[in-house]
DNA sequence: AAAAGTTACGAAAACGGTTTCGTGTTAACA
DNA sequence: TGTTAACACGAAACCGTTTTCGTAACTTTT
């Protein structure tokens, strides 16, 4: 086993001060081609490598972006994960990921960590708990502090910060358009309660639709449930309820499973009823039949949401403007749609 | 916008020094109940927090542990890092994922990055494109600069530390029993080329099986894709060149992939053609029908290596034995078996 | 040959903590 | 009253870098 070694290594065994060998090794025209050569082959042979953490000290800077989301076991988070990596990545940046789980407690902690000199700046969407708490105090003492935040997807207007989203209300209002242009009246929703701001805006979506072709709202024909979690009795009770011919879901486990209960009825789809869910995930893509999706550009959110950070993390200008940047969500159509 | 207080800053307000402070809020004996009381009011009152860089230099630990993984889109490594967060939390520690995105170059990036005194330790599956090279260098490199070390999942002989993995070849050993005692007799298998080692253990256990069952091995019968990608192609031949009355596949893709194939030419699941999957993931249970499949156990696994990495990290007695768990797979039954 | 300018390097402070050790003050003891 | 112990605190080293500034030894200028 052979530690590390450091800079006051190379100077003891070279016989030199540490700042020279700080020097040496950044090239610094300060020293004499002479020294540099040891000193730089005496560092390569014995493989040395800064110390990350005293150079952030140094430094106060520590390339480092956090992320926090609030479940990693999904598959429209990943995909932001990988936007952010493949961004960050490429500018030298790492990316720490902490999951709050859906709870406020574990955002508060994981960002207080964090905020203590681990990160230069934090990407970061809502967990359900905080969206329903309303409550964003440790946000906005992190933001306080002067570290660069920006928010996406799962935002809120009460802090005042970078923002990528995508157009939520246009997505829905995007699907029903569709319905409607194939035919379909008896347009359902199928949606989470309205604590979750993307929940809201794919609801005022589907209204506006509604309302643009004339088609009267009927609130029987929205489900909402109080948790991502599937209830198949409200499911049943919903279906068996009433005549639809066509159904918008906000996430695609509700899809597929909605799916699934009118193909047990006997129902075709797209033809007795279509379908249309968020966010195109592997879900969709694989569904029997093949789920027609809005896609939510998750990797591109991701890169953005990057490039917003960074740009802030890099020039100090704390400038008090705060930019929000609209994705424009895209329409990708399968089999469930006519 | 108020800058982070730090120990300097309390000293100077309260004109005491600042080891005085820092030990104040460290409760220690050596100062009396009065300064204590001043200077924790203090603190809590402007919210200090310690800066961890400063606190990890000086500890020469950081509280993180490192997670490398090779895909971060993916269901099981996803819920392996749910385990390990699960864990490691609960211990005070954080979690720093990094994709290598199954680059090998990526995977030397990173792990140099995070060696560089960002983290205690790490927990890592190999990449594909490693496990192709067979290099492991960088990892030696790592474990013998003393950082412990536990892999997962995708392992090797070749490094010598901790491991878990779950028993690949008793899970497809499971699955062809599972057909056979339920008549199958005409048992593919869909893997990916054996430089994963996953791929090749699984192969084994299918043929074990098949042995175990006096039923011929019949080459043929088995389709090994060159990577995780789908060629449509590969599986219409394969499906279309002979008789096959069940199928095991090393993922879930495949699976559904192969599927909807011989759903297309009119066969019907399971009682024409039987699928086993591994890994337990969304696409198995949302799958129409529904797909058998071989749990991997992913969170678990991320405890269980969460566990043993805290372990070494915190006796530092660097014991050269190593420890390997291996996680019993097991069988979930829906409804493409019998 | 004295003054000025280069060159090449080292000393030391700084980043923000932790910790060891030393010491002035007071209280307890003989 | 002199000695000792307990108490409460501060000085300083240290973690591994970066960076400013000072300076000895040469070289160039006039």
């Amino acid at each position: 086993m052979k530690p590390k070694i450091t800079l006051k290594d190379i100077a003891r065994e070279l016989e030199v001060s540490i700042s020279t060998v700080s020097k040496a090794l950044k090239n610094s025209e300060e020293i004499s081609m002479d020294t540099k050569d040891r000193i730089q082959a005496f560092a390569k042979l014995y493989n040395y490598k800064p110390n990350n953490i005293a150079v952030s000290l140094k430094n106060r800077r520590t390339k480092n972006i956090g992320v926090i989301i609030p479940d990693i076991v999904h598959h429209f988070f990943t995909t932001v994960i990988r936007g952010i990596e493949k961004y960050a990545n490429a500018k030298g940046y790492n990316v720490l990921v902490c999951v709050s789980n859906e709870s406020f407690d574990r955002e508060v902690i994981n960002m207080e960590l964090l905020a203590n000199g681990s990160i230069d700046g934090f990407i970061m969407s809502l967990s359900s708990e905080t969206q329903q708490k309303n409550d964003y105090n440790h946000i906005k003492e992190v933001t306080e502090q002067g570290i660069p935040l920006v928010m996406f997807d799962r935002v809120t207007p009460h802090i005042h910060c970078d923002k990528v989203v995508i157009d939520d209300e246009q997505g829905a209002f995007l699907a029903v358009k569709k319905f409607i242009e194939s035919g379909k009246t008896k347009i359902a929703l199928i949606t989470t309660d309205n604590y979750l701001s993307v929940s809201k805006d794919r609801t005022k979506g589907y209204i506006k639709a509604l309302e643009a072709h004339q088609i009267p709202l009927n609130e029987s024909l929205i489900l909402r449930l109080p948790s991502m979690d599937v209830e198949e009795k409200a499911f049943e009770d919903f279906f068996s309820d009433q005549e639809v011919d066509a159904v918008l879901c906000v996430n695609e486990i509700f899809a597929i499973h909605a799916m699934r209960l009118v193909q047990l009825q006997g129902k075709k789809i797209p033809q007795d009823i279509s379908f249309i869910g968020f966010t195109d995930g592997l879900l969709s893509k694989y569904a029997m039949p093949s789920l027609t999706a809005i896609a939510q550009h998750g990797e591109l959110m991701g890169e953005e949401a990057a490039k917003l950070l960074i740009e802030k993390v890099e020039t100090q200008e704390d400038e008090m403007t705060s930019h929000t940047t609209i994705l424009q969500p895209t329409l990708i159509e399968r089999e469930s749609t006519l």
